[in-house]
DNA sequence: TCTCCAAATGTTATAACATAACGTTTGCAG
DNA sequence: CTGCAAACGTTATGTTATAACATTTGGAGA
């Protein structure tokens, strides 16, 4: 249950164990990962940080693959939908997701001061917002839980 | 740590009770309830539903009361500032506070059938993310978290 | 009371985010 | 090889939100 996001790492790595996990759930699924798909990923897990569809769209287009907000959106869409990205909500942008495949139920926590995000786990369903929903008859089916504030170095910064 | 939302309840009572409590709240805090804020709160009140700005916008038009989407936007932002009003994120549309100045991270419940949203309260920062945000050396100041699932009513309409 | 300042409002314009609708291409099962 | 579903390309438009600047309002202090 640690976060990814606020600390160094070795990129490089982490994008290609990245791809090569969701080249493999495509595979076993039956999905198809189209040069969109893929590229928009890549994208990305490259830039490493929350992005607005349009920003990816623009490097699509530098890249001559597909110029409007519909091709950028549906790649999205698969991608969110196979949770190979997440959807920040807060900041109507999307991250490429710290591990994906393994089962989760994502949280991010938010810097409001330089936008950086770190990916957590925090399954809401399982805890009391679970037994609340349970109660009142409703049955939870995805989360949305952020949480926003100052990341370390921004706190420093603030100081 | 009900839900507020997907039961009947004396809507006049409920509308009466948390427009006094502002008011009181605003006295107290020597915040300036303006026209324009108080009608946008009653309003939220009123229909007792999550309703996007341009809805609101709307119905302050209808009544002469400002009519270019940065009125409506300033006022929703003083009310959720001081916690009024909440914004859900994943429907971008705002609903007014169910327990107004009581300390609380609200949650909701948001029906993705019929949209409709209740409240309750999930103090994440208390819990396991908390430990999550503390060891990564984050300072969580404010939570988004929202489930996204069937109420009760579409669970019967669905089967 | 006046006057000055900060806060709130009014207004225009535009930015940023997202999808509807429809035609074309592609990949693959039969 | 053919027919269909899925993906893509394209045009247009819908929806959500804010920048920027002028004007008005409310209240603290001279």
């Amino acid at each position: 249950m640690s976060p990814v996001g606020f600390e160094t790492h070795n990129h490089s790595h982490c994008i290609s164990d990245s791809l090569n996990a969701i080249e493999r759930l495509c595979r076993e699924k039956g999905l198809r990962l189209t040069p969109v798909r893929r590229r928009v990923f890549e994208i990305l897990l490259d830039e490493h940080r929350a992005m607005g569809a349009y920003d990816i769209l623009d490097r699509l287009k530098a890249e001559g693959l597909g110029s409007q907000p519909p091709i950028v959106y549906r790649a999205l869409d698969f991608l969110v939908q196979h949770r190979f990205v997440h959807k920040i909500e807060r900041l109507n942008a999307f991250i490429a997701c710290g591990h994906p495949g393994e089962h989760h139920a994502p949280a991010f926590l938010i810097c409001r001061a330089c936008d950086a995000v770190a990916e957590a786990h925090a399954d809401l369903a399982q805890g009391r917002l679970g037994d609340v929903a349970k109660d009142a008859g409703f049955a939870i089916e995805r989360t949305v839980v952020e949480a926003e504030g100052l990341c370390p170095k921004c706190q420093r910064a603030d100081a």
